[in-house]
DNA sequence: AGGTTCACG
DNA sequence: ACGTACGTGAACCTC
């Protein structure tokens, strides 16, 4: 059977546009929409699998329509350049498909569509037509469906036949010309009548059924209505004529003109290595047709059985870099799969058992060697995994990964062939290409990896120069050297102590939940007059706003909303909202918290080992894995509990916590330099009173809770990037109020408003920003065109300076605290990092000590124009340290 | 695999 | 008119 898709090309790449970020290539091309475009057109190939295609597309600025009516489409915002330069690729990508393009001077893609469809519905040729635009769905017949983009999605499309259209619209499709007439169209600069919008005209045409009946019975309509329609009779008339897609364009395409026969894989694999569309090369399986021009990375490697282990080991001294290929996400599960190294122009490669084995011995020692300095992908990950094999690393001297990650913390692909790739030099496959992912992972044969693993080896080598000289340029060699790559050591050293947590506490607490949520259960069942899964947002949907027919709040991408905001606002219409949030705290502590760390405890030293990440939050925080230990419950005092059972690991020991107050709004009276927040702090005032007091005008004792609770919102705000709608949000009150609340704020903190306009604009004309140790983020939508982009890269500036120099400090005091116990001989640990917050277990006779030595070395990581401060706190488990 | 929700700073 | 608070990770549901 055959089916046709026809693509309106203008209205598909403008969706493709606006929903989605503003990517580019290595040439400075922008490529958003042409990503877009390539998404939607896979997944109609692969959804639809048409035997016949077009692409139609708007030509020249003038059209029929202007004859009628010159005002067409004036007014519209022009196309930007960042669109403009996307259109060849475009067109190039079609082509490349082997799909038909069509577009006439003096018609629009509208027309052209208009007329194949007439001839489809003539020949009953089962047609598609893939638009963003509403006006197209006109077309629909019982041959001819709509796809229309969902909001500004690209991908996500709702067909429309007319049964479709009768049941959204209560229309036939030729009446929706009919409702654009009434309503008008402000992107086509169509008037329509003044006041009507899509319900009233709606209500019209069902009433009367068309435009010219409307208007003739328009004198006997009550009100303004009425009035409106005689007044502007000729308007809608006229908005009808235009709304009317025109169906007879002089087109010399034929049905074998459109025939579809599959895309042109070498052009398409070139094209889409030009425009740096990896994850679409692998979906396709082009990467073979788009290497050829790529230069990959080929040396020779050698691999080394236990009895030839001398010839390494006789030039180990001439090793350049050295890769552990760690199997798995979670190092602590220390899986090695083997271990290459790179020298001048080759490489050679030992199996895990190779390297465990007797023979193996001086190669284990050289890699504990602190004396031999070695250069490394990801030395955090190789030391843990290492750690598990009973092989300590030491030495790291240069790690590729970790100054990837410097160099610019957004990216988050950071592989070799990634980097290799960055700096001009020849490639290599992706982990994936050669181990395939998932449950399509397996090892291929030794000579396959030995092989991609000697190239990693080698491309490590080939890397550090450059990323040292590009760390040197943009002044992060300190914080390279010596915070990242110190920090690095002492992260491993901390995960591999791990914490202990008693799992019978744990189960303990399960037990009593449990029961809880049983009872909240059946509770939940009896109101709703049913059972259902509580914990699907979509049966609980269903339940809340179709049976219990309760307003619905807001809506999400797939369906009603049912988060907690939602559930607040409907508790005080039925019992049940309340029900299932505390449902959905106790399941969520007992799932995520009870049952969730019992796995991760390791039964054979009670003990929990998470994994920092470096290398992924663009502020320059860290990030906590398996499990993340950095959101443990606290703030309620039912999840507070879970901190009970995180203890000292040996009898008689102290949980230790020290925290920094209010380090980022210290972080900020320093960059800011504003005086009123710098004395504030230098009082050591409570932050958030004083703001009440200064933005209220009032005097301290007349300071409320609710005037702290307001001001304490309007001070993360002024972290977060503020926006008045933020603010209003978070407050639940009228935006206006919210506006009037920062510009009170700015009124009062005028160094704070200084800064803000001052590190957006450097943002602009730098493209990045900096933290206080010269942690960079660039910011590439900061000249964005659309409106949201721009915004968010306008927060991110603000927030990132302020966010990432606090990680920079609390970073720093780890490393100088490390070092100062190990200095001081202390048998004391650190155990996690939260943020703000370092965790330590401490024998009785060290407490003292530590509780003067922790908060110092925090107070002190570094001078800035006010004063840190860190608290301290401790007990006998975690619960007990507040 | 992606979306929703919710835990933390 | 637009439609956002900044930074994360895990569990669960749905497709």
């Amino acid at each position: 059977m055959s089916k046709l898709i026809i693509v309106d090309g203008n209205s598909i790449a403008n969706r493709a546009f606006y929903a989605l970020p503003l990517l580019s290539n290595a040439e400075g091309l922008h490529t958003n929409a042409v990503y877009g475009v390539t998404t939607m057109l896979l997944k109609l190939l692969e959804e639809e699998k048409p035997t016949h295609f077009l692409f139609a597309f708007d030509a020249g600025k003038v059209t029929f329509r202007h004859a009628d009516y010159k005002e067409y489409k004036a007014g519209r915002a022009k196309t930007p350049p960042e669109l403009s330069e996307q259109w060849p690729l475009i067109k190039e990508l079609v082509a490349a498909f082997n799909i038909q393009q069509f577009e006439l001077e003096g018609y629009e893609a509208d027309d052209i569509i208009g007329t194949l469809t007439r001839m489809a519905d003539e020949e009953k040729m089962e047609t598609l037509v893939v638009t963003g635009d509403k006006d197209m769905l006109q077309l629909a017949s019982e041959h001819v469906k709509i796809a229309l983009t969902i909001r500004r999605g690209i991908s996500e499309m709702e067909v429309y036949g007319p049964e479709q259209i009768q049941e959204k619209y209560g229309l036939k499709p030729l009446q929706i010309i009919d409702m654009k007439g009434l309503m008008g169209d402000a992107s086509d600069n169509i008037p329509g009548v003044p006041g009507i919008g899509e319900k009233t005209a709606l209500k019209l045409l069902h009433e009367y059924g068309s435009v010219e009946n409307v208007l003739e019975h328009a004198p006997s309509i009550k009100g303004k209505m009425g009035e409106r329609l005689v007044a502007h009779a000729e308007d809608a008339r006229l908005s009808k004529e235009l709304a009317t897609i025109y169906r007879e364009v002089p087109l010399s395409l034929t049905w074998d003109d459109l025939k579809f026969e599959g895309i042109d894989e070498e052009r398409t694999a070139a094209l889409f290595k030009r425009l740096e569309f990896k994850s679409l090369l692998e979906r396709l399986n082009l990467s073979a047709s788009a290497q050829v021009s790529e230069q990959t990375l080929e040396i020779p490697v050698q691999i080394v059985q236990e009895q030839d282990l001398s010839a390494l080991l006789g030039k180990l001294d001439e090793v350049r870099a050295v890769h552990v290929e760690v199997l798995g996400d979670n190092p602590h599960h220390g899986e090695v799969l083997g271990i290459a190294f790179a020298f001048e122009a080759s490489a050679m490669y030992v199996g895990f058992e190779t390297l465990m084995s007797e023979e193996g011995r001086p190669l284990r020692e050289w890699l504990e060697d602190e004396g031999t300095a070695k250069t490394i992908y990801d030395a955090h990950r190789v030391h843990l995994a290492l750690a598990w094999q009973g092989i300590k690393l030491r030495g790291t001297a240069f790690d590729v990964h970790l100054a990837a990650y410097v160099l610019d913390p957004s990216q988050s692909n950071q592989s070799l062939g990634d980097l290799m790739r960055r700096f001009g030099l020849p490639t290599l496959p992706e982990d994936e290409e050669i181990f395939g992912k998932g449950a399509k992972f397996r090892i291929p044969e030794l000579e396959v990896y030995s092989s991609y693993l000697g190239r990693k080896a080698y491309a490590i080598s080939q890397l550090r120069q450059p990323m040292h000289d590009e760390l040197e340029k943009t002044g992060m060699n300190e914080l390279y050297y010596d915070l990242e790559l110190k920090l690095s050591r002492v992260l491993a050293e901390m995960e591999l102590t791990g914490i202990k947590v008693k799992s019978e506490e744990l189960e303990r607490f399960g037990e009593e939940l449990k029961e809880r949520i049983r009872e909240i259960e059946q509770e939940i069942y009896d109101l709703a007059g049913t059972e259902f899964n509580i914990g699907s947002p979509k049966q609980l949907g269903e339940i809340l706003f179709e049976k219990l027919n309760l307003p619905v709040i807001k809506k999400t991408k797939t369906g009603y909303s049912t988060d907690v905001e939602v559930l607040e606002r409907l508790a005080p219409y039925h019992e049940i909202a309340a029900k299932v949030v505390e449902y959905r705290q106790l399941t969520k502590l007992q799932s995520t918290y009870v049952e969730g760390l019992l796995k991760e405890i390791r039964p054979e030293t009670g003990k929990i080992h998470t994994y920092y990440r470096q290398t992924i939050a663009a502020t320059g925080r860290l990030s906590s894995q398996y499990p993340n230990l950095q959101n443990i419950p606290i703030r309620l005092e039912e999840g507070r509990l879970i901190r009970r059972a995180f203890v000292p690991s040996e009898e008689g020991w102290y949980i230790l916590a020290a925290d920094y107050s209010q380090i980022e709004l210290r972080v900020l009276a320093h960059i800011s330099q504003d005086e009123r927040l710098m004395e504030a702090f230098r009082q050591n005032m409570d932050i958030h009173t004083k703001t009440a007091m200064d933005v209220f005008g009032v005097a301290a004792d007349e300071v409320d809770a609710n005037m702290r609770r307001q001001a304490k919102a309007v001070n993360f705000g002024i972290v977060y990037g503020i926006s008045d709608y933020g603010l209003s949000q978070n407050l639940h009150i009228p935006r206006k109020e919210a506006a009037a609340f920062i510009e009170a704020y700015f009124n009062v903190f005028q160094g704070v408003r200084r800064y803000m306009d001052e590190i957006v604009k450097s943002a602009k004309q730098d493209g990045y920003v900096s933290t206080l140790l010269n942690r960079r983020r660039y910011l590439p939508e900061i000249n964005a065109s659309n409106y949201n982009r721009r915004s968010f890269a306008e927060r991110t500036a603000m927030n990132t300076p302020i966010q990432g120099t606090a990680a920079d400090i609390i970073k720093l005091a780890m490393v100088k605290l490390a070092e100062r116990m190990t200095d001081e001989g202390l048998r004391s640990r650190m155990l996690l990092q939260v943020h703000d917050e370092l965790v330590f277990e401490v024998p009785p006779e060290e407490l003292e000590v530590m509780k003067q030595l922790v908060p110092e070395v925090m107070e002190n990581a570094i001078a800035l124009d006010v004063p840190l401060k860190a608290e301290v706190s401790w007990g006998t488990d975690w619960y007990e340290a507040k």
